[in-house]
RNA sequence: GGGCGGUUAGCUCAGUUGGUCAGAGCACCUGCUUUACACGCAGGGGGUCACAGGUUCGAGUCCUGUACCGCCCA
């Protein structure tokens, strides 16, 4: 009993996260339990972590894919899969040098002042500070990621797989270098992807410019970007435009630098935009450049890599492009060359990093040709190789690559992989390969020169599953554990990432890269506002979590959502998950203490044979509960499975179980409920672990250390089986007999309250349970103290559930409650509410007479259903005629 | 312009084979210093499941259309 009192003071009435957490990480760690054995008889389960930028520190987002990666590992790991999840960093290329410049700004610096060398130092010295950052925040949301594996993109490892995948693919004729009009971010200098460029509507001005034509005359253009008319080498026309079927041929003067440019026919001139004659800037526009191509126009480039104008704009060089605009607006108004000026709506470029506004720019690039890596991806996942959850993504995934453009890899920064190519000073051939090329593969010269630009750093990520594991080298991790099981990440990386890996995927190693693709929402704010830096509505995971506890953060990030949907965290969820975690804690607080002593009887597993029936039915409840969210698991449907063991351990077990538990051990009755209470805890923690790591390990090792070493053979709750649903103890008669308990005490309880009686009043209570009455009379002491009834009496018959006085006749589902009303009786209130009693069962009587006297309902429904539902009608009709006595005895009663 | 998602209690959201489906949390109201928990207990009010059609014996759930909100692609 001594240890009984201790173990009261041991154990902090409410639950303390912060000293736990780091406790049992650090045992973890310590116990390498994140490492898995590899097993050739066993299959693995293997995500490959999302890699965070090195740009700062973590955001809720990566809270979220940690929390649902950790917790499909955590499971797999229990239901003794080997289990890798293998953790890593992204050197983040344009996102990282953008944040170490403004650094350097601030100590008004810029890299060039620095140079290359110096600057890359620079940004390793910021990569492995975010590096260190990253992994302290991680290990505080609990992941349990085999940390001996880490990876960072610009490993050795990694980086080889990187040039190895560029070699292969410029061999193949996959990669190719050439110029085509990509987007230049003026801010960030370099040119990025398609899909790194953000379009945004802008209210703008639609120019309509006259140029004039050498023969004489004008011919007027509209244009949205009048600076542009410095690169113009043409106007063009729709053939089909009669309207300018006379000036085919001809040739205009452009306006400010006196060019002559013909004006030519071209399909993709809309006659309905402007005045159906469009300008021609093939150095400046995607389609103007497949024009240019099509019509054999010169391209002239007239911007520099800052975005001012360079020599080609005469006078208006050295410009910044928005001052030239200005400017070039004045003089064709000047010189009566504007025509005139309307309000226009277009779409403008805006880079993704800096939203600086990107200028369209034929350049030299190196591009990888998509179409032939596509093919194989698609078929990927239309062949189900590749399963996409939520499922409706897969058109989203499909659309996109069945009309994807090359892809542009070169980057004109200093921080990422150096693409692989040295270029000849004497022959002009590019040597192409993965280790260092020490002299001109074509003419043996030494003077060759590597391209000074880097890879795209998707282009790496998209090597990701196979370069972390080894690829190119035929290791035994990528033996084994390629390829991966899941790949979960968040919907807005679809293409940029998940799609490119599974077509890097299938190239490099002629396998898919992992067999289901989890999407999930984004976090938003409790507004629904994306969170951002710029809005200021930002929630630190970490602050988040030293607030509520990492099992509250995580449980409120899981619960209540589904795949694919946006997460709106408000403080509100954070705290009833937080609740949840002081509820579960308090739960296990009066198990444990409930304990004998060591030595004087170990609790054994509950029996089968010989248990009470609420023993029986929370046993029954707990493997439902099991087979419920194992099966919601295996669907990926986490949020469901969570709220479901949430309830069944608020509302089955805490309220119910553990309530009629304390009636028992206060009797000291034979057999105890201890023997079930400790199996249901310790089954439910074990069902939890994965979701709320932290307190579920606290709480078994505080039980395990109580309890026979047979029972819990694990060293930790982590590494011990997960549960598995029993059907053998699926019982509905005692989920039957204890929902018809628990009936009858809810009812008392809102008789007490309906009547206002005081809560310290006891009320007597007469119980006929009808065919139920022998297994319902032994818990009369039970609803003595759950109702506060008593006496507390059972009637034989309904005969005798007459009330002969006054008293309130509670018809339920299987029984009649009486409660005699003495002093305590309203009358009036009392019929009020049995006539709303009746009426809304003559309703659903009504309903359900309706459907049974329905023909095609009595020959298409399932003869399972209709027997169900003339079940339903017999049962309501029946306790209709029982409630229509009552008030009738009532008005007898009243009448007295 | 094309595609996708959302519209369910005052708020935030679950509801995945159409037949206890009308739910949860929060908020609200009424009681409660009940020896696990006030981060709690007991009870209560509150919804024509956006709208209009259709399929079905039966629709929050399937189909069509409309409106509004949001996202993606072009």
């Amino acid at each position: 009993m001594t240890e009984t009192r201790n173990i009261q003071e041991d154990i902090p009435r409410a639950y303390e996260p912060g000293e736990v957490e780091r406790k049992w990480y650090a045992f973890w760690l310590e116990r390498g339990y994140f490492t898995p054995k590899i097993d050739p008889q066993k299959k693995p389960f293997v995500i490959i972590m999302p890699p965070p930028n090195v740009t700062g520190e973590l955001h809720l987002g990566h809270a979220l894919t940690a929390t649902l990666e950790d917790i499909m590992v955590r499971w797999h790991r229990m239901k003794g899969d080997p289990t890798l999840w293998l953790p890593g960093v992204d050197h983040a290329g344009i996102a990282a040098q953008v944040v170490v410049e403004q650094l350097l700004a601030k100590e008004k610096l810029d890299r060039h002042q620095l140079g290359r060398e110096k600057f890359t130092e620079r940004i390793w010295q910021w990569a492995n500070r975010c590096r260190q950052a990253i992994t302290r925040q991680h290990q505080r949301l609990g992941v349990s990621c085999d940390w001996t594996r880490e990876r960072f993109t610009l490993d050795e490892g990694p980086s080889r797989a990187v040039r190895t995948a560029f070699v292969r693919l410029y061999d193949k004729g996959l990669i190719y270098r050439g110029e085509r009009i990509i987007n230049w971010c003026p801010r960030c200098s370099t040119a990025i992807s398609d899909l790194e460029v953000d379009h945004k509507e802008v209210q703008g001005h639609l120019y309509y410019v006259r140029y004039p034509l050498v023969e004489g005359d004008f011919i007027t253009v509209a244009t949205t970007r009048p600076e542009t008319i410095l690169g113009d080498t043409a106007v063009a026309v729709n053939p089909g435009d009669e309207r300018f079927k006379a000036v085919l041929g001809k040739t205009a003067v452009l306006p400010a630098v006196k060019r002559i440019i013909p004006i030519v026919a071209d399909e993709a001139v809309d006659p309905a935009f402007g005045t159906g004659a469009v300008k021609i800037t093939p150095g400046h526009d995607p389609v103007d450049f497949e024009v240019g191509q099509r019509q054999g126009l010169p391209l002239v480039n007239i911007l520099n890599p800052d975005a001012t104008m360079n020599e080609n704009a005469g006078p208006y060089a050295g410009l910044d492009r928005f001052a030239c605009r200005r400017a070039i607006l004045a003089d064709l108004e000047k010189d009566g060359l504007l025509v005139k000026t309307e309000p226009h709506v277009y779409s403008v470029g805006h880079c993704q990093r800096c939203q600086t506004v990107i200028e369209p720019i034929a350049s030299q690039q190196w591009f990888v040709k998509m179409p032939p890596l596509a093919g194989p991806a698609i078929e990927a996942v239309t062949s189900g190789r590749i399963k996409i959850v939520p499922e409706r993504f897969t058109k989203v995934y499909l659309n996109w690559l069945e009309n994807i453009r090359d892809w542009c890899i070169s980057r004109q920064l200093w921080w990422g992989h150096r693409i692989p190519v040295w270029y000849c000073r004497d022959c002009h051939e590019p040597t192409v390969t993965v280790t260092e090329a020490g002299s001109c593969r074509h003419c043996g010269s030494a003077h060759i020169e590597q391209d000074p630009d880097v890879l795209d750093t998707w282009f790496s990520s998209a090597l990701w599953p196979h370069s972390t594991l080894g690829w190119p080298d035929d290791t035994a991790d990528f033996r084994y554990f390629y390829p991966t099981s899941v790949m979960e990440t968040g919907y807005d990386i679809l293409f940029f990432w998940v799609a490119r890996m599974i077509m890097m995927g299938l190239e490099d190693t002629g396998d898919i890269p992992f067999h289901t693709v989890y999407l999930h929402g984004l976090i938003r704010d409790e507004k629904g506002e994306k969170m951002s830096k710029v809005r200021g509505n930002v929630l630190n995971p970490i602050d988040t979590l030293e607030k509520y506890g990492t099992d509250a953060l995580r449980f409120a990030l899981t619960t209540g959502t589904s795949p694919g949907n946006d997460i709106r965290l408000s403080p509100s969820r954070l705290e009833a998950s937080r609740n949840f975690a002081n509820k579960l804690w308090n739960a296990a607080r009066f198990v444990i203490s409930s304990l004998p002593a060591k030595e004087e009887s170990a609790p054994a597993r509950p029996s089968a044979e010989a248990l009470p029936v609420e023993d029986r039915w929370i046993l029954s409840r707990l493997n439902q509960t099991i087979s419920a969210a194992t099966k919601l698991m295996d669907d990926f449907q986490f949020g469901e499975a969570q709220r479901q063991i949430h309830d069944f351990l608020w509302g089955e077990f805490c309220d119910w179980y553990i309530e009629l538990a304390k009636i028992r051990l206060r009797a000291g009755e034979a057999p105890s409920p201890i023997p079930t209470l400790v199996h249901v805890l310790e089954t439910s923690l074990r069902l939890l672990h994965p979701y709320m790591p932290f307190i579920t390990e606290e709480l078994w090792q505080n039980l395990k250390r109580r309890l026979p070493p047979e029972l819990s053979p694990a060293g930790s709750i982590m590494v011990s089986p997960y549960p598995d649903a029993d059907l053998e103890v699926i019982d509905p008669q005692a989920e039957e007999v204890m929902q018809s308990l628990i009936e009858i005490i809810r009812s008392i309880r809102n008789v007490r309250a309906q009547y206002k009686v005081d809560s310290a009043r006891w009320i007597e209570a007469q119980i006929y349970a009808a065919r139920l009455a022998p297994a319902i009379v032994p818990y009369s002491q039970a609803i003595e103290s759950l109702a506060r009834a008593r006496p507390v009496t059972f009637l034989d018959s309904a005969e005798q559930a007459r009330p002969g006085e006054n008293a309130v006749k509670l018809v339920l589902k299987d029984s009649e409650v009486l409660i005699p009303m003495e002093s305590m009786l309203d009358l009036a209130a009392e019929r009020k509410r049995l006539r709303q009693e009746i009426e809304q069962a003559q309703a659903e009587a009504d309903r359900l007479k309706a459907r049974l006297d329905d023909q095609a309902f009595l020959t298409r429904a399932p003869a399972a259903v209709i027997e169900k539902e003339r079940q339903k009608f017999y049962t309501l009709t029946d306790r209709l005629q029982r409630l229509r006595q009552q008030i009738q005895d009532l008005k007898e009663g009243d009448n007295e």
